[in-house]
DNA sequence: GTTCAGTGGGAAAACGTTTTCCCAATCGGG
DNA sequence: CCCGATTGGGAAAACGTTTTCCCACTGAAC
């Protein structure tokens, strides 16, 4: 006790504890405690005051550590995302960020660079962090992953299915309605010699879309031809486009369609083809919608996912941990490039 | 004792403690503790062995509060970004996360919408997070700002300076000397009859750029009319860029350069110029070089800073503790929009 | 055969919370 | 007037680390 009083007056506006507060207040550190999570069958309201009186004027607001020690959790909540440079999953991430907070949480955002390596450090390092919950935006299979859900720790995957397994949490949108409406959209405009790009992976979302294009294609009797799907090894979705794009060029195939599963390899279908200098253009249209395109990508059409939506879904996974909840948000055509919107949105 | 191994039997595979791992290598939990933690001076080869089995077995990993709690500080690093949706500050953002991980460290990334009350929010959260450094990366001024500075938290500041006076680590490129070299640079390519749109911000970066722009022209002998320097409020960059832009048009003026204190700015201003369908639109210039510049903005040309390089700087200034490192980065200039590229680099 | 220095390692305190008991006082009903 | 329930609040344990002492042992020098 003596030794505690002595330590106050060394450290007059310091970091300050629990314990500062109490003394102010002329309380025990339970009470303290009581009034800060708001448990209000035990205090009489004159006390609360006394707290929050003290409170205030310390500026006192409780250290996470000795909280994540004492309940087995912290407030943290783990984002890995697959790829920050993706315009469109900076946009969910901000969309998460804003949601969590008001719920009193925070927000760790990872970049995993859609490796599994990377993804299985975090999953380490979030693990020993005692985060409330983890996201996985756009996950990828890897051990630890397979692993983490064994533990308590709930898991929500977001735009990519659990690559593991069925079960999991997820939010997304429908890739595989989704692509059936571009197909049924590019039919619509006579568009019928459709070239579609996707990346070589085997996630969920690309493969859907993927399904969902071909599908449609072909139901409206207008399959595309084996040799205008392409999927080439090149690096990120830019390269990727690039690359199929000049592939296409090279063949001498002349769509009058490009469909990519991502609005990044639709910026690297463009270059190639500005860069080509060819007379018509072919139509394009991509995936996401990035927040970004209605500024700098003006021919780009696109399946808009709602960005905004995407941090109530995430806090509300977490909260209702009932197992497995599945959001299915609506996703929306935005069709640009016939002519110029005369004004910015938003 | 009793209790403590009673616990062991039911959790087989859990969360696992150091006291598992100590039970398992037959040793204390000081010595696991120092065996984690690299002090070999106080343990036989023999028992680090027995110690580092112990823990490849048991898949153990200190959990983060006990060591917050005890060391007063934990492995994390806040990085409060005052704009996600900016793709330049979310390539910093990267570069500093796989720095940061490269040192065990982590980072806590923020969006804090350049608004004063949400950076409030985050330093107290980050505070109470007993976070190893903040990162500003372009700081507002805030009451709370203030207050951190009395603290021992280190506190790093990247693109703007310290809002709130001289002091404080440093990690930017020379805004005054690159808006120098863009006006050297118009001078030379003959283009004289300029306009200048920047954010009506009182930010370090933003003053110096003008500052450059403006005494380089002036240095040339080409000083930049008074109506052609453009501040309007509109909101976000993009917003200022596209109203900047308008007003220029509406005004009749027709500018050979615009320069923009930044690449949003530069796309917003482009699309109001697309927009009008103006014959020769004007050639553009911003700041930054956003890394998808080279895909998505062929026309504009841009002063690169070197993103990549600020995560080591970051990484130096928080571990060399000395006060008020000042590191200033390389910037180059980028030209683009006369001929197109022949190839995308990388 | 004693000391001395060093080596290897353990016991326990401390960090700041939350939460479980426990207790004292008050109050209402019989 | 006594008894039981309710209310307000405190003491202390527990959480998982790190780190400071402290101790036992081993050789080596005397």
């Amino acid at each position: 006790m003596a030794k505690v009083s002595a330590r106050e007056e060394i450290s007059p506006a310091e970091g300050g504890s629990i314990n500062d507060v109490a003394r102010r207040a002329g309380v025990s550190i339970a009470t303290v405690s009581r009034v800060i999570n708001g448990v209000t069958r035990k205090a009489s309201p004159a006390t609360v005051a006394r707290v929050r009186e003290a409170i205030e004027a310390l500026d006192y607001r409780p250290t996470s550590a000795g909280r994540a020690l004492r309940q087995k959790t912290s407030r943290l909540v783990a984002v890995l995302a697959a790829n920050l440079a993706n315009p469109a999953m900076a946009a969910i991430s901000a969309s998460a960020e804003a949601a969590l907070r008001e719920q009193g949480l925070v927000m760790v955002l990872c970049d995993t660079h859609d490796r599994p390596a990377l993804q299985d450090e975090y999953l380490r390092e979030m693990l020993a962090q005692q985060a409330r919950a983890i996201v996985l935006l756009a996950a990828v299979d890897s051990p630890m992953l397979r692993k983490v859900q064994t533990l308590k720790t709930p898991l929500i995957f977001v735009s990519r299915r659990n690559p593991t397994g069925p079960e999991g949490a997820f939010i997304g949108i429908d890739n595989r309605g989704a692509g059936e409406d571009v197909a049924r959209w590019a039919i619509e405009r006579g568009l019928r010699n459709a070239a579609l790009i996707h990346a070589p992976s085997f996630s969920s979302a690309t493969r859907d879309r993927v399904a969902g294009v071909l599908a449609g294609f072909a139901a409206a009797g207008s399959p595309l031809l084996r040799s205008m799907v392409l999927a080439p090894e090149a690096g990120d979705h830019l390269m990727i486009g690039f690359e199929a794009a000049r592939r296409l060029l090279a063949s001498g195939a002349r769509p009058d369609l490009v469909v990519c599963t991502s609005d990044l390899i639709a910026f690297g279908a463009a270059r190639a083809w500005r860069e080509a200098a060819v007379a018509a253009p072919p139509r394009m249209i991509g995936f996401d919608d990035s927040p970004m395109n209605r500024w700098l990508a003006p021919e780009l059409s696109s399946i808009r996912i709602p960005y905004e939506a995407f941090g109530d879904a995430i806090v509300e996974a977490i909260s209702g941990a009932s197992e497995n909840v599945r959001t299915i948000l609506p996703h929306e055509l935005v069709e640009r490039g016939f002519t110029p919107e005369p004004n910015p949105p938003r």
